[in-house]
DNA sequence: CTAATATATGAACACACATTCATAAAGGAG
DNA sequence: CTCCTTTATGAATGTGTGTTCATATATTAG
């Protein structure tokens, strides 16, 4: 039974409640992952690395921020494995890591857009 | 063409990235939605929710924090229509309001999951 | 009315984080 | 080797944000 009589919830739901909540680790994942969705940079190189593979300098080109910001954000997306890299000479190009970002994006857009 | 010469992309692949790039609003309201679920107290409430509907104090106890971060957190959720309430007597009920969330949910539990 | 309970809110503080600047590292050309 | 280009990284800074504390608001009971 929780503490607040509005209800009257059983202890035993609330068991059953505590038995489904994902672990600390899982919920500290979870919110780490939305984290990074949770960026304007960031969502505007996942879009054009959805379009094609693109390379550090014409990304900043194309989001319109320096280098070094783009490079910065680039990391933190390959540490939550969301982007790929792949070295050609001195030039590195990034591309999507994840069937899942799409659609991500979807559910996320559908939401917004229901007014 | 893009300011490096990487690949050669044209300026038609570009104008056609820029069409399809969502509007500065669009990208704001979508970073702003995800950024309500890189948050683990969100997170957990809307777990619990996820069960069943829950008075303030009872999520409070449940997550283990103070009513007042319970109250602000509702708050924000609230205010991106993630939840809704319902006012009964002096306690105030609330649920989960939207068919989404379990959808995002779901997608980024299979990508932390997948290794 | 007052008292009690449940919830909401404002201010303050501490911490996290995105960007910029400067610079380092890595690779290719000469 | 040096020079140039591309990318990565560290430090600094300013801004945003989650929590707590104190208090206000709202509703019911008496």
């Amino acid at each position: 039974m929780l503490v607040c009589n509005c209800k009257q919830i059983s202890s035993a739901d609330v068991k059953q409640m505590l038995r489904g909540l994902p672990s600390e680790a899982d919920i500290e994942d979870l919110s780490a992952f939305f984290k990074v969705f949770g960026d304007p940079t960031r969502l505007r190189i996942i879009y054009y690395l959805s379009c094609t593979e693109l390379c550090v300098y014409d990304l900043s080109a194309l989001v319109g921020m320096q280098q070094s910001a783009i490079s910065h954000q680039l990391k933190i997306l390959r540490l939550h494995r969301l982007v790929k890299s792949r070295r050609e000479g001195t030039m590195v190009f990034y591309s999507l890591d994840d069937r899942h970002v799409n659609d991500l994006y979807a559910t996320a857009l559908a939401h917004i857009r229901e007014q």
